[in-house]
DNA sequence: AGGAGCATCATCCGATCGGTTGATGGCCTG
DNA sequence: CAGGCCATCAACCGATCGGATGATGCTCCT
């Protein structure tokens, strides 16, 4: 692998993290920032004008917000990779931003080597997220397990599964090798636990609580 | 925050591996490994016997699966974090693993620091993961993002949502102006547009289609 | 103009469900 | 060892559902 230079596009509405960017890239001549964007719809534009390698992204903007800007750029099948650099990792556009088309996240109190990490990498279409980013991922994954799931007993899930198919009592008796009442019996329970009234209503239950899925 | 020793136990079926890792462990005043098992179900039971603030699992075992025992350290509520450590990134058991509540999940082939820099961030609950694997779930979040309808018409998707929420079909009449048998009539046709036959499996099939959620 | 798809309504009936009450035995925890 | 949670079973009954069938009127597209 050839060590090629990595080119830059900055977008970010702040002139001094804009400046900030710059300087510190301009240090390291394995990097070369072609140009600077203050708002997401400007930084569309350079980007399919410039074609950088990677595109340092804020998502906080005025003019033309971050995610959007992603979006617009993984529709139209820009080359450029896409690092998104946040100040808050409380922000809510996180997971958007990912599916958006993202290829990495930091935060931008990030040390400076490990921001340079991060642009090879993500220059290479390798995924960098940020410690805090990646636990709010796999949160989102997770939802089935973290949220309760305790609720219901082993017996009664299975029961819940069967329904989810469209089993009827009978049959999820028969399938379970148990009696149909005890299934009657098992369903009820879960009614309660879940707070719903009924089968169809349990189901959705369920999924909303990660339970099935 | 003090500067207290680790302790670990490390899960794998191959000896050389838990030798290696013991050894690579101990060589750092830091760590303290606890114990070793060569099973998952082994595993579990020394976890819960022992307490370590880590664990280190391998996923392809021959007596009890990885993902089996971290769901079940899961659902015992083990204080243990749970740091995978796999060979290979193609392994099909990444996302069931966090999903089962693994905190990390890491290659082997990984340097030594970043294995000790990754199991100090494991037992403080951060999240580490490796780069392949961060690209992995990122794909899995962004799946979801795809799956289109358009199937059910504006009127069954209604009736369909009072359907998640129990309500009975003549409660459903009330709801929308309309008398009981158009309820049906929507139910029917639905269910055939699912492949369904019942509101329970509806309800399931249409969160499985992102129709509902 | 004609057909397709949608929304609306009606009736009838067997199948299924949900609620209730009551009971037994196993397992774990305090 | 008592009390709690779970799994199991029983019998009964009213409420609800699902299926079949047939019909009317509307809109959209051809």
């Amino acid at each position: 692998m050839t060590e090629r230079i990595i080119t830059l596009l900055i977008v970010d509405d702040h002139p001094v993290v804009r400046d900030g960017l710059r300087g510190m890239f301009a240090s390291d001549p394995g990097f070369d920032v072609l140009g600077e964007a203050g708002g997401g719809v400007e930084g569309v534009e350079l980007v399919l004008r410039l074609d950088p390698d990677v595109v340092l992204m804020d998502l906080r903007m005025p003019a033309g917000g971050g995610v959007e800007a992603i979006a617009a750029l993984t529709r139209r099948g820009a080359r450029a990779k896409v690092l998104v650099l946040t100040t808050y990792d409380t922000d809510s556009d996180t997971i958007p931003a990912i599916e958006a088309g993202a290829t990495g996240y930091l935060l931008k109190d990030a040390p400076r080597e490990e921001l340079f990490t991060a642009v090879r990498a993500a220059a290479e279409g390798r995924t960098v997220l940020s410690p805090a980013i990646a636990s709010r991922l796999v949160s989102a994954v997770r939802k089935p397990a973290v949220p309760a799931d305790g609720v219901l007993s082993a017996r009664e899930r299975e029961v819940l599964e069967l329904v989810a198919k469209g089993t009827s009592n009978r049959e999820i008796a028969r399938e379970l090798f148990i009696s149909e009442a005890t299934v009657k019996t098992h369903l009820t329970h879960l009614y309660a636990k879940l707070g719903v009234k009924d089968r169809a209503a349990a189901v959705a239950a369920a999924y909303d609580r990660g339970i099935l899925g």
